[in-house]
RNA sequence: GGGCGCGUAGCUCAGCGGGAGAGCACUCGGUUUACACCCGAGCGGUCGCAGGUUCGAACCCUGCCGCGCCCA
């Protein structure tokens, strides 16, 4: 560890008047010198020079009363200045400690779930830092896609027309008019940049409050050139390899904002419908009845399918059947997806309908009528085959009216069976739409992602399986939704705030394009915008013109850029010492929610791009619970405004709730633990002022109660280490935290009065030694989670940065332990004597005139050796020790 | 319907094969010398239910009940 080869000659270099009012300024300092002056370090002797020296210049008056009100500004601006978490690049992999930070997204604001996640994030990054890693922890922001676009077309009153040209000049309204402006896209591009601009001030300002020690100078944003042109690049790729393609294929659509949406953006909700039985017509002349939700599909209807073991269907197999009001000849066919229990069991196959439509359509070659167009209503036309003036009163209508006006039309013609039988099911929805999906056959751009090929599923897979899941059975999650993925990434929207396809086609004489021979934008001309941009070997006069060219109008889906975070930040083609000394990566934190999305992807980019996984490790941190056990949301309106929260409690004490969740467990929101933080914040101030108050100084340690402590300082050095070495900062704040307490209430009582001086010298430097050293230890383990109290008392007597100082050392503290159970039995006795006078209900101040303890042999001797200190702790005059089977402590109080 | 997780003190949770625990809340007591944003002591639980394995089960196995999430 570098900090351990510190000497002398760079201590002094950097030699700061430790009063934090007197600091001259040390923005000079690089990262490396100031992890050479990280204080003393017991039993080093370059670090005794280093202490003698600084008893050359008089002890700063420790504050009367602190507080811990005021650190957050005073410490973030510091390390800022110190560039105490500035990533050294200078380092080899093997050194470095790479996080794929979340990128949060900017059009929304960050709540309480924010702080507590990325809290968990920093804790690990803070403990790397220590540990001597140089830490790349950069942040991104999520400034792509469908929010941003929104949000910019209300405040600015613009809305995106691709087909305008570039304006260079362009100023939005100052004020939305009525009318909002049509503007390009690449206008539009930079007005979103302009507006989560302000977004992104915003939320730097709360990460720094709050202490993220991110590296404030390597942020990204998903729209920005870099992230563009990683996306872009990666698609040209992707298209060179085979690996994207353009189809046309029925496709999930929202006709709200009219684009098609991938899988990973579906959700099932459960949405009333009501079965509506309609009679056909049989070859024979019968009637024949179909249940169906969706009536108003009906002139769609390309043919009828039961399951091939239905008895009561089997004679029709194979016949033809005319549909009620269009009178279409449908053929009856079989498929093991039909459910005879279902409806009347014999279903009504519509182009399209739901997916399962889809499924028969493809597998037994039904032909196309389609009736819906992108914007949710009914075709002008009917569809080849189909009655005019029956479809006539379709043509235009909501999905939702022409199944009022087809149902009447049923019921005029006695071709309705019965009332609607209401009945409730699961719809498939846009995670972010109102309306159900339609199904519209459209053409787009795919990226393969193994839902069609069994070959790359299980390699996918198999980086699942390579993968370091925190917690382990996260991994379930991802397994489930690879082996469940039905088609690949439909990676295009017909939207226009994202990165566009750097694509564009020829145009033959009729003007039409050849999607089949897409012309690639050259890699160097990145980023590019299709829409303003010419391709090679063209000009802009040929734009749109018939043998000129048009460009790709759409974007790709916010994953396809959010996909390749490790890439953007890491500086994939752009920086090539950078990405090789930080990729791929160490960990990636993120919620359980978006592992079928963000991380899927990432994986999936990786794996073909660079053929690794993109990091070892991921995190999934849990939600945060209202005291209902309902997931906190802003549309629930249950979200607390996490600024609030650190200005009430203090960032010690909202991260000290934060890490005291076990990693991805769902957690409730939870002031009373913020209560707990805050208190041992200030308990941590104060206790370290008054060990330090006593003269607390390195040196040897004599007395064997001031090894016990050691001893047991040893093993929490231990635990917390294991603990964070398992991403576990739940455990190494709790290990941490119980022995502060234990330190506290036990050890600092009963040496309090040898500290001071009062049994002699020796006695005194041994408790100094002791007092000394736990609180140096104590300091750092508490730093990942408390860092502004903790920076703030070791500025008091130590040099430099904490959160640059060695993470504690368990062997060297075991060096110089001792026997754990003098302090434990010490404190039994203590508490004895405490327990006789809360009975008694006299002040703990009150003289015992005699303690008689009987215990083992090998007990007596150990607080023989502390007696003492036990003596003064407990004001005792007279211990008498005798032999006996167990501990029994009988306390005879003064009376008064 | 399939998968995963969770049911332990009033609350929030830890413990996951040999003592049922922590913090908060509650009760009682304590102001001169680190801390009243404090200190000390105490009360409080058939560890969801029912079986099984074991010398021994909160912990392992099976089933059931309840809650949550993911997928269909």
């Amino acid at each position: 560890m570098a900090s351990r080869t510190c000497d002398t000659t760079a201590s002094s270099g950097v030699s700061i008047p430790p009063s934090p009012s007197g600091r001259s300024s040390r923005s000079s300092l690089t990262p490396a010198s100031l992890r050479a002056g990280t204080g003393w370090n017991p039993g080093r002797a370059s670090h005794r020079r280093h202490y003698r020296c600084r008893m050359t210049t008089p002890v700063p008056a420790l504050p009367e009363r602190p507080t811990i009100d005021g650190l957050e500004p005073k410490w973030a601006s510091r390390w800022d200045e110190l560039g105490v978490h500035r990533f050294d690049r200078t380092r080899p992999r093997e050194a470095v400690f790479a996080i794929d930070t979340p990128p949060p997204t900017v059009s929304g604001s960050l709540h309480v779930g924010h702080v507590f996640s990325y809290t968990h994030t920093d804790v690990v990054a803070r403990y790397q830092r220590m540990r001597g890693r140089a830490v790349f922890y950069p942040m991104g922001w999520d400034d792509n896609g469908l929010p941003t676009e929104r949000r910019v077309q209300n405040h600015y009153g613009v809305r995106c027309d691709p087909a305008l040209a570039y304006d260079p000049g362009f100023e939005p309204p100052a004020k939305p008019g009525d009318r909002q402006v049509p503007v390009s896209r690449r206008n539009f591009i930079e007005l979103c940049e302009r507006l989560t601009e302000a977004d992104e001030v915003a939320f730097e300002e709360l990460w720094r409050r709050l202490g993220l020690s991110v590296d404030w100078s390597m942020t990204y944003r998903t729209i920005g050139v870099p992230a563009r042109v990683a996306a872009q690049r990666a698609f040209l790729r992707n298209l060179g390899r085979g690996e994207a393609y353009l189809a046309e294929a029925p496709t999930l659509w929202d006709v709200t904002f009219r684009t098609a949406v991938a899988q990973a953006e579906l959700e099932d909700r459960e949405r009333p419908a009501a079965f509506h039985r309609l009679l056909f017509t049989r070859a024979d002349g019968a009637d024949l009845e179909i249940a169906t939700t969706r009536p108003e599909l009906l002139p769609a209807c390309v043919a009828l399918v039961a399951h091939p073991d239905d008895e009561r269907y089997r004679p029709l197999h194979g016949t033809r059947v005319r549909t009620p009001l269009f009178d279409v000849e449908v053929p009856v066919l079989t498929h093991r997806a039909a459910d005879p229990s279902k409806g009347t069991g014999i279903a009504m196959v519509c182009t399209f309908g739901d997916t399962t439509d889809v499924l028969w359509w493809r597998e037994l070659q039904l032909p196309t009528r389609t009736v819906v167009g992108p914007d949710g209503r009914f075709l002008p036309d009917p569809p080849p085959g189909v009655d005019g003036p029956a479809y006539a009163r379709l043509a235009g209508a909501t999905v939702h009216t022409a199944r009022e006006r087809l149902v009447t039309m049923l019921r005029d013609k006695g071709r309705l069976v019965g009332e609607p039988e209401r009945i409730t099911h699961a719809v498939k929805f846009y995670e972010k739409g109102d309306k159900p999906l339609e199904i519209v056959t459209t053409r787009q751009w795919y990226v393969r992602n193994g839902g069609r090929d069994a070959g790359l599923r299980e390699a996918l897979l198999e980086r699942g399986r390579e993968l370091a899941w925190h917690p382990a059975h996260m991994r379930a999650r991802y397994e489930n939704w690879v082996e469940g993925l039905n088609g690949d990434w439909l990676v295009s929207r017909q939207r226009f705030f994202g990165v566009p396809f750097p694509v564009w086609y020829p145009l033959d004489e009729h003007g039409e394009p050849a999607y089949d021979r897409p012309i690639a934008a050259d890699e160097a001309a990145l980023p590019v915008d299709p829409s303003t941009d010419v391709p090679p070997g063209y000009t802009e006069a040929q734009r749109g013109v018939p043998g000129g060219f048009a460009g790709d109008p759409d974007v790709m889906d916010t994953w396809a850029t959010s996909s390749l975070s490790p890439q953007i930040a890491g500086g994939w083609c752009t920086d090539d010492d950078l990405f090789q000394r930080v990729f791929p990566m160490d960990l990636r934190p993120q919620a359980h929610d978006i592992i079928r999305t963000w991380l899927f992807s990432t994986v999936l980019r990786a794996h073909t791009e660079q053929g690794t996984l993109p990091w070892r490790g991921v995190a999934i941190s849990g939600w945060i619970l209202d005291p209902d056990r309902k997931k906190m949301s802003k549309s629930k309106g249950n979200v607390v405004t996490p600024m609030a929260l650190l200005e009430q409690y203090g960032s010690d004490a909202v991260r000290y709730w934060a890490a005291g969740a076990r990693p991805g467990t769902d957690t409730a929101f939870d002031p009373g633990q913020m209560k707990i933080g805050r208190r041992l914040a200030i308990k941590v101030l104060n206790a370290s002022r008054f060990a330090l108050s006593t003269g607390a100084a390195p040196g040897d340690l004599t007395a064997p109660l001031d090894r016990a402590m050691i001893a047991e300082l040893a093993d929490t050095v231990e635990a917390a280490t294991t603990a964070l070495e398992d991403l576990d900062h739940a455990r190494a704040l709790e290990v941490t935290e119980r022995f502060f307490w234990h330190f506290c209430d036990d050890y600092l009582e009963l040496v309090k009065a040898r500290a001071y001086g009062e049994h002699g010298e020796d006695g005194a430097a041994s408790a100094r030694a002791g007092l000394a050293t736990a609180l140096s230890v104590l300091l750092r383990l508490f730093a990942p989670v408390l860092p502004f109290v903790t920076e703030e008392v070791w500025s008091w007597w130590q040099e430099g940065s904490v959160h640059v100082a060695p993470w504690p050392d368990a062997a060297d503290l075991r060096a110089r332990a001792g026997d754990p159970e003098v302090l434990t039995a010490a404190t039994e006795v203590l508490t004895a004597v405490r327990r006789a006078k809360s009975e008694a209900k006299v002040s703990m101040r009150t003289d015992v005139s005699s303690t008689v303890v009987t215990a083992p042999p090998d007990v007596l001797a150990r607080l023989a050796l502390a007696e003492t200190d036990v003596r003064a702790a407990g004001r005792i005059q007279q211990v008498d020790l005798r032999e006996g089977p167990s501990l029994d402590v009988e306390v005879r109080l003064v009376p008064s």
